[in-house]
DNA sequence: TCAGTACTCTTAACGCCGTTAAGTAAGTGA
DNA sequence: TCACTTACTTAACGGCGTTAAGAGTACTGA
């Protein structure tokens, strides 16, 4: 009997299709203007179906992020083939930032949204996303600063990484922020010319 | 005869408490879980008695918000009494994240959360300096551009103003998000200690 | 003094929300 | 055939922001 495994398959992929709406949707309306019944509608299902799937709203956004995030620890491991130190950095805080923009539902429901419910069960647990990004940035300038690369003044790494940490993220959470606002009275510069300046800013000030 | 004036004082009053307990509520308990009703229930009135004082809870978050702002307004005219361009950037930056971490919830309304309803409050000083942090920011970058402070690759006042505002930025947001989860995996340097470097780091990458 | 009116607040309700409980229809295995 | 499982639906609960309608009180002018 085959159709055992062909149902399987077939919930699989119902559950894969939850996934990719609730995505789509999330990214586009944001989190919060997205109800599991607005989801369920847009696949032809009822609300209740979805939780069959995921035990609730905040477990469906979980593994959206989860899903997201494995994406910046790949941008990371090709970022570490950069043999310099110094530039490794570089490309780490580039890559950093356009994972943000690329993935901005992800981004803000981890980095920019108080820790409540959602981040207490994926902490108890390892392999916690931004542990690993915040470890890999403190290895790297780690390497820095074995090698002497940078001034006197920045020779604990963890502080160190946790100042290139704040820049970094605050010109993804900003751009972020304000995406939406567009022609206000700021005026912005693209954020290509942002993040060089700030790379080049926060390099200028570290290194030796 | 009088007794008009006094009604008049008694709505005031009533206006107040509904503020401040509002603001009390959204800043322990977060935006989200307090609800009209809670507000409400807290001063001992019906929920929609708040709604002859305000429009909605929107309006009502908004008006926190600005009064908080005056604060940081505030804060950045008194530290415009220093004389040295470049060291009024330092503690322009300085009160900033003080500011922050002290209205934390009025922080996140205004720069953590997208939805341009609640930051349209916060943007619409359009340029004026007392009513608008990033004009008062760009403003002493300018007078540091104008004395020739700067390094040659930093001589776009809104480039500069913007570099340094996602710096203070993401430290104050970071600060916020992650003081619920305390002893995580994260060693973090104390909060002074990373504002301190951070600045020094910015400050070296700028100034010539 | 007293009807009329303005003001302040309440109750009831609407249509959303996330989520749970109960039911149904189809498919499975003996 | 028939009990059982699976995959789903409808109905409902309590809570949300908000609106509509009404109650009670205080003020007004004759």
């Amino acid at each position: 009997m085959g159709s055992a495994q062909r149902r399987q398959r077939e919930k699989e992929s119902l559950r894969e299709k939850i996934l990719a709406t609730a995505r789509e949707m999330f990214a586009s309306e944001g989190v919060e203007a997205v109800s599991m019944r607005k989801i369920a509608g847009r696949i032809e299902y009822s609300a209740t179906a979805i939780y069959q799937y995921f035990p609730d709203k905040d477990a469906l956004l979980r593994e959206i992020c989860e899903r997201d995030f494995a994406a910046l620890a790949e941008a990371a491991v090709r970022v570490a083939r950069e043999p310099d130190p110094l530039a490794r950095l570089r490309k780490l805080g580039r890559a950093y930032v356009e994972f943000a923009l690329e993935h901005p539902s992800s981004y803000r429901l981890m980095f920019m949204t108080p820790k409540g419910a959602s981040q207490k069960a994926s902490l108890e647990g390892h392999g916690v996303p931004e542990r690993d990004a915040y470890a890999m940035l403190r290895s790297v300038v780690q390497q820095c600063i074995d090698e002497g690369r940078f001034r006197p003044g920045s020779s604990d790494a963890d502080l160190v990484a946790q100042t290139l940490w704040a820049g970094v993220h605050g010109l993804s959470s900003l751009a972020i922020v304000m995406s939406e606002v567009g022609e206000g009275p700021i005026r912005w510069r693209p954020i290509k010319t942002r993040l060089n300046h700030l790379l080049d800013t926060l390099m200028h000030g570290i290194a030796r």
